[in-house]
DNA sequence: AAAACAGTTGAACAATTATTCAACTGTTTG
DNA sequence: CAAACAGTTGAATAATTGTTCAACTGTTTT
């Protein structure tokens, strides 16, 4: 009778409600998941995370990318378009050539994370 | 001469060699970066990061999270088979229910480090 | 043993997306 | 100024993927 508010596509007669209630308390708002979900999308890409692993060393410019990644400049820049509209990566024109580097610390800590978790499981 | 080994797909002249070479040098290998793009994949949909964050709180069996998330059994239960193969959450059979948990703490770690990135561009 | 229920699974459909191709900017150099 | 080049962009194509639907397994209950 409380609880008509929410949505009830499930066709479950018996739950934890003390756990589900529990759960619910602790999760972020709607708002923050789709954030972080949209975020490791844009991780979630091998040319991506070739091009993320490989500005961990150095800012590269979209040929030298191209060129390490043995890919077109095109395919090299809709990739870099999309980290740069999530301000993964900024960029620093300089003549004819653009120059591509990280934008803040926290995505190599991610990473980091993420390499630790691939190596625990071997 | 030395490097017609590598692909060269791309249509370069100038390429910072050095730079792009350092680049080369400091990359996991090609397997680690896939398998690191897998995991983000995985974390890149809002239903299983919603799945995710539920979990973090409490174990929950498949009704649970239906019923909280407002979504079918099926639907969940296709979700929940992609984080069980990739190691993310395990399962724990009672009766006819089936308790999901997170499988170890490197998921919440990253997740932590993923919100926290957020937070700073606001 | 049969009915009821939790959960899984495969096929189908719709939506998203990565790469290619071609045309296009803007800067530099001869 | 014109040719050359770095980079961007939009449309098209192919591949991937999340959800639905229906049928199914296995456990419990009456």
């Amino acid at each position: 009778m409380e609880n008509d508010i929410m949505q009830e596509e499930c066709e479950c007669n018996i739950v934890h409600e003390s756990a589900v209630e529990r759960a619910r308390a602790g999760m972020p708002d709607e708002d923050t998941l789709a954030d972080v979900a949209e975020l490791f999308k844009v991780f979630g890409d091998t040319t991506r995370t070739r091009i993320l692993s490989a500005l961990f060393e150095t800012e590269l410019c979209v040929c030298d990318l191209a060129s390490l990644l043995g890919m077109t400049k095109s395919a090299i820049s809709h990739q870099l378009r999309i980290l740069r509209q999530t301000k993964i990566v900024k960029s620093r024109k300089s003549g004819k050539e653009v120059y591509y580097s990280l934008d803040d610390g926290h995505i190599s800590r991610i990473f980091q994370t993420a390499l630790e978790h691939l190596k625990e499981d071997k």
